[in-house]
RNA sequence: GGGCGCUUAGCUCAGUUGGUUCAGAGCAUCUGCCUUACAAGCAGAGGGUCGGGGGUUCGAAUCCCUCAGCGCCCACCA
């Protein structure tokens, strides 16, 4: 056993990560043993660690550590996600910093500054997570744009198309004016907002009557081809049939009926623009209205908006409010909370718009996704987020799977003059396919999505053999908030490409909040970087502190405290190392005392240690390292530390040291899940370790529990012990003052327990006595009375009154107690063990009562 | 509008299939200690009618109903 100076985090993290990289610990290749296989939720290649990628990657870490202690070949794949639109807006961002507009590039010159941005920038997250302690197999980090998985992707679209679920289609998509491209209906965002609600005026043809529209959007009104009332709503009936005329632009509309229409909302009466919302859409293809399209890419007006062409959406709409008011056309406006879609990636408004787009028919693919889970072939923990799960799963819609962008993975298909479509892997294949030199690619992208929801086979898929060894894989670890945007797609695409399962579990984190529950965020400045947090405290401390209060699939309210509790924490072990450093062997044999600590700690260990592997198997981590906190603090340190101490100047026993070191070594295994770097460090020191020996690989302790007897011992000895701290804390005496204890015969008594009791209170004498001491302290463990003989400390009014106040406890026990017994029902309805456990507690309290009364006799008779 | 979940100590949360006077843990608080590993520490203590009300049961934090508050997800009311 080595000497170890302070605890210095930083210096022994760094010099243990870089050893584990050269000695190649966490790269693994299939073998016999079984596959214990986790696949990163990839992050955006060009992003930085947050306190979201902290939680998510350290549970990975702490699950993937375990399982290669237990002997499993555990596999972690890190890898990034190209991440099409959010890397597209950066390197746009950055381009349009440097002077440069996207819309001047080629499209080869603008991937030529992506490749240069993700060359660059790619791959600093991933530098990041080694700081963090991450085990992942770094031979074998995946991009999603890399070839291998380009390929899959690809092969995976052209399958798609042959079996007919993708098709392409002029359809209805949510339109980002922004980032100028259709989006996923994942990825808008519905959040409540204020905004107005205009009342204009749509004069009827013909009549001298008018009809009164309440909108939110008055500037579609250069895409209005009808307006609709409900069919029995009797304000309107006279009117269907008949045409009203579109404010400002004078155009002749129908007057159409259809119970789409709600009569409470506004006046009862809907403007219908099929070009620019859903439900007119709809609207529009029931009676075939005429469709307007009035916005550019930008959502910018175009001539069909006349003198407003060119206004942003924004600044028309208050225009034509205006224009309307001085025609007197509009009657008035009202404030209203609605709900508003924005991008996800860019927060612009979302724009309904008519597009030509790729698309996935999803309801097949999700039958058996949604079996899959259902009869556990996939587990979801927490086992709740199933029904969010199979709720969106069975009430799926086609994906919008085309990009109008350049990052990504460019669409397979190509056409030709004439608009015929070949979708195939080569431009080879297509010109065969379509008899003619002349085909051009179709320019857009997939969604980034499509080729993350591969990720867990497409890792692998270079090598089938490695392919069939690590997949399916066993745990998924990721985030509550993209279930659908990746778990579900995953689930999708691992039974329909590959006929299995992609994972065995999933387990999901929340999302970590500040102390006040808001989310972390840039924007609000509450987020610290992960980074000063682990130059702070430690990778192992910020670990610890992470999980300390990270039940699955509960937000985390992440308070930095928490990160210093388990840098304390880590040097709470640290000091006891030290203690134990200093010891010197003596003995050959063990004294009684410390047979009997070492006996009950092997004990106490295997008992948490069982506590410990359920917990993990339910994947309650912050239990495990709960249990395992207490079982290194409380357990080995407070107590069984202190029970072995020598004193000062004197000698542990030679076979006491050894076992005492053996125990230590078991409980930095336990700990190494969650504290990779300290327990290396300290194990590393505890012993000679051979060559290339590491924690990294040590067994995961199995330990059972030998002796039973000895633990509830240890109970009974502990709350005697801390029964005698209580009464020289709340009597003010001294731990110098030396005390003397007296116990009833008849006792049991067993070795070393007289000198445990001895050494941990400073107790002189325990004398077995025929009748305790009349004026005395005194308490009771498991009906035991124990009496402290100091007589000069003895307050006898408040003894007596402490007395009366148990003894009234006690009666109120025994009485509920006989109650329950006397009850028929209860006795002849409740299991007999229940009963029987009644009846203990009947004598016992009896027994108990009948000790405190004589004591209280005899103090009162003092 | 639908669905899901939550409400237990000052804070964050455990409480498995109803059964020890069952009301727990960590942190925080208070008291006393610089005891030769650690003040980043040691020892001890206080603190909750388990959101309100009703019901089922021999027995309810646990099951049912209801009310209140909160959170999340989904949805085509402009």
């Amino acid at each position: 056993m080595r000497e170890i100076g302070k605890y210095t985090p930083g210096e022994i993290e760094s010099k243990w990560y870089e050893n584990w990289l050269e000695n190649k610990y966490f790269h693994s290749e299939p073998n016999d043993k079984e596959p214990f296989t986790i696949v990163i939720p990839p992050p955006n290649v060009t992003g930085v660690l947050h306190m979201g990628h902290m939680l998510n990657n350290t549970i990975q870490d702490v699950l993937i550590r375990r399982a290669r202690m237990l002997g499993m070949n555990a596999c972690w794949v890190p890898g990034t996600d190209h991440a099409s639109i959010a890397t597209e807006a950066k390197v746009v961002k950055r381009l349009r910093e440097q002077g440069i507009k996207k819309s001047d590039l080629s499209r080869e010159d603008f991937l030529g500054h992506a490749w240069d941005w993700t060359n660059e920038y790619g791959g600093i997250i991933l530098k990041q997570l080694q700081k963090l302690g991450a085990s992942c197999d770094w031979d074998r980090t995946a991009f999603t744009l890399d070839e291998v998985r380009s390929n899959e992707v690809l092969k995976v679209f052209v399958d798609l198309y042959e079996k007919g679920l993708i098709y392409r289609g002029l359809r209805m998509v949510n339109w980002d004016p922004v980032a100028l491209t259709a989006v996923s209906d994942e990825e808008v965002i519905h959040k409540e907002e204020n905004s107005r609600l205009y009342y204009m005026t749509y004069k009827i043809v013909g009549s001298e009557e008018a009809l009164v529209v309440a909108t939110t959007r008055p500037e579609t009104i250069f895409g209005d081809t009808a307006v609709c009332v409900n069919p029995t709503d009797e304000r309107y009936q006279h009117l269907v049939g008949q045409k009203a005329i579109v404010p400002l632009v004078g155009r002749e509309v129908p007057i159409i009926a259809d119970d789409y229409v709600d009569v409470e909302f506004g006046t009862g009466a809907l403007k219908v623009t099929p070009a620019h919302d859903q439900n007119d859409n709809m609207l529009g293809e029931k009676y075939n209205l005429e469709v307007i399209d009035i916005f550019d890419d930008h959502a910018v007006l175009n001539e069909h908006g006349g003198e407003f062409a060119g206004l942003d959406r924004f600044d028309a709409r208050k225009k034509v409010a205006l224009a309307l008011e001085e025609a007197g056309l509009l009657v008035e406006t009202k404030d209203l909370r609605n709900k508003v879609g924005r991008s996800e990636r860019t927060d612009a408004v979302i724009e309904p718009k008519l597009s030509m787009q790729w698309f996935l028919k999803m309801a097949e693919l999700a039958k058996p996704a949604i079996d899959g889970v259902k009869s556990k072939d996939i587990t979801l923990f927490p086992a709740h987020s199933e029904k969010t799960y199979l709720y969106w799963m069975e009430n799926i819609k086609d994906w919008c799977v085309s990009r109008q962008l350049w990052w990504g993975h460019r669409i397979p298909a190509w056409y030709d003059a004439e608009g015929n479509v070949a979708v195939c892997l080569t431009k080879e294949e297509a010109v065969a396919k379509l008899g003619t030199e002349a085909v051009h690619q179709d320019e857009d992208v997939l969604d980034t999505w499509f080729s993350s929801w591969l990720w867990p086979y497409s890792v692998f898929s270079e090598k089938p053999e490695e392919e069939a060894y690590y997949y399916p894989t066993t745990t998924l670890v990721t985030g509550q908030d993209i279930i659908f945007f990746w778990v579900a797609r995953m689930i999708m695409a691992g039974y329909e490409f590959r006929g299995k399962r992609p994972f065995k579990d999933v387990y999901f984190t929340g999302m970590v909040r500040d102390k006040k529950r808001r989310k972390m965020s840039k924007s609000l400045g509450n987020s610290p970087d992960p980074l000063d947090l682990i130059a702070k405290y430690g990778a192992d401390g910020v670990r610890v502190g992470m999980l300390m209060t990270a039940p699955a699939g509960n937000d985390l309210l992440f308070d930095e405290d928490l990160c210093s509790q388990g840098s304390f924490f880590a040097n709470k072990v640290w000091n006891a190392f030290r203690l134990v450093g200093m010891w010197e062997g003596g003995a050959q044999e063990m004294s009684a005392s410390e047979a009997l600590s070492v006996n009950w700690m092997e004990n106490r260990i295997a008992e948490a240690l069982t506590e410990i592997n359920a917990s993990f198997d339910k994947y309650r981590l912050s239990e495990a390292l709960m249990t395992t906190y207490k079982l290194v603090w409380d357990d080995f340190c407070s107590w069984y530390l202190e029970m072995v101490k020598p004193a000062y100047g004197e000698k542990i026993s030679e076979v006491a040291l050894d076992k005492t070191k053996a125990l230590f070594n078991t409980l930095l295994e336990i700990m190494h899940p969650f504290m990779p770097f300290i327990s290396e460090e300290l194990w590393q020191n505890l012993a000679e370790r051979g060559e290339g020996e590491t924690i990294n690989f040590a067994q995961w302790p199995e330990l059972a529990v030998k002796d039973s007897q000895i633990l509830k011992n240890y109970t009974h000895f502990s709350a005697l012990v801390s029964g005698i701290r209580a009464v020289r804390n709340e009597n003010g005496i001294s731990p110098k003052e030396t005390l003397n204890i007296e116990i009833a015969q008849g006792v049991e008594r067993y070795e070393g327990f007289d000198a445990l009791v001895k050494k941990l209170v400073n107790v002189e004498a325990i004398n077995y006595v025929e009748e305790v001491n009349k004026s005395a302290f005194s308490f009771v463990v498991d009906g035991v009375n124990y009496t402290i003989p100091a007589d000069a400390f003895v307050n006898v009014e408040e003894e007596i009154t402490k007395l009366e106040e148990e003894l009234n406890y006690t009666e109120g026990f025994l009485k509920s107690v006989e109650k329950k017994l006397s009850n028929e029902r209860f006795v002849a309805g409740a299991p007999e063990a229940v009963v029987a456990a009644e009846r203990k507690k009947q004598s016992d309290a009896q027994a108990k009562i009948a000790l405190i009364s004589e004591r209280l006799a005899a103090l009162k008779g003092s």
